[in-house]
DNA sequence: TGAGACTATGTCAGAAGTGACATAGTTGCC
DNA sequence: GGCAACTATGTCACTTCTGACATAGTCTCA
């Protein structure tokens, strides 16, 4: 049984080959900001598809002192992603620190709680700024049987959910300053 | 050091005295639905918070082999909370299964395909009734210094949530129907 | 020329989280 | 009268994830 992290994996090698650095990386930054895992994990999550057939990698010399390992998917591995995408996905409980913070928020000093609102705002703010000059290169939507087609529709779901996040931190800054 | 999972029961406890399958209850369903945990996991957490000294509780009998433990906030856990309150909280990375299956979109069959989103809709058009019934039952935010404004202002989170991605659930299934 | 960032691999201890097992009284429904 | 669901506690093996440690060549800028 392949774990999630297994098919976030192999959906990154089946855009083409990567090393394992470069999956580390793709998962690292916001777009597509679906899966994440530390360079730690992906290295053993690798060893583990590899012994059950699902990618396979060629050497070559790399910077440290071991070999360059490039991955890439085998049918098998094409076949279980394939398989995958259409089951219905587990439902992930959110664990949310600011929403907590927020359900205790009676306790805190208003003042401070200020802060950490318009604090998270901003972040909100600059990633939004980011996603929309993203959009832009796209100009529309790719074909759904384009892989960019999955690079867009993620984006597009970052944007909704960054500009949600902006829309409540608003809302709670004004409860703020009204109760002043 | 105490875990995010210490303080989401901390922040349950708040409210008022609570058995750990209370808190286990009030953590499983979807309003305030910021962080979840097992009943396995809360009585193991409740027992780091009583060697801390950040909870007490008092003893009745109880339905099973053991007591019934009633779990109260001491003095020095509602100052660990009030501490943590307005403190930024660690940027969680978002794992999301939905999201990385619609990176591979391109991959699936689009008939399947749009029978997962169609399920996934229905599902957050159902939550997001839920909430709005729930709204109604407020009938407008309470003061900000009330603990029932925490369960307001993370009910407004959840409805923003629900919004946003039933709005992108209904984004895909134009895309997919468009592509026919 | 030297410092720091980047590429690239990997291990390991420990924390966090899951799902199953175990026990047992009460309550409501057919 | 019996069955299922609910209340209520807890343990345990296992998986997953994190953060630190370890190694080492290249590239860029001052």
């Amino acid at each position: 049984m392949t774990s999630t992290l297994g098919f976030a994996i192999l959906a990154v090698l089946a855009r083409g080959e990567r090393t394992g650095y470069d999956i580390a990386q793709a998962m690292r930054r916001p777009v597509a900001y679906f899966w994440t895992a530390r360079h730690s994990q992906i290295h053993t999550e690798l060893q583990k598809l590899l012994a059950e057939g699902l990618v396979a990698y060629e050497t070559q010399a790399g910077p440290g002192p071991q070999d360059k390992k490039i991955y890439r998917l085998t049918g098998a591995g094409t076949a279980a992603l394939r398989e995958w995408v259409t089951e219905p996905p587990r439902e992930r409980p959110e664990r949310d620190e600011l929403v907590l913070k927020t359900y205790t928020a009676w306790l805190a000093e208003p003042e401070a709680l200020r802060r950490l609102f318009a604090d998270q705002l901003a972040r909100h703010e600059a990633r939004l700024a980011d996603y929309e000059r993203e959009e832009e290169l796209f100009g529309g939507p790719p074909p759904v049987g384009d892989p960019r087609f999955g690079n867009y529709a993620t984006l597009r779901c970052g944007l909704g959910y960054e500009r949600h996040r902006a829309d409540w931190c608003r809302w709670m800054l004004a409860q703020l300053s009204a109760s002043l």
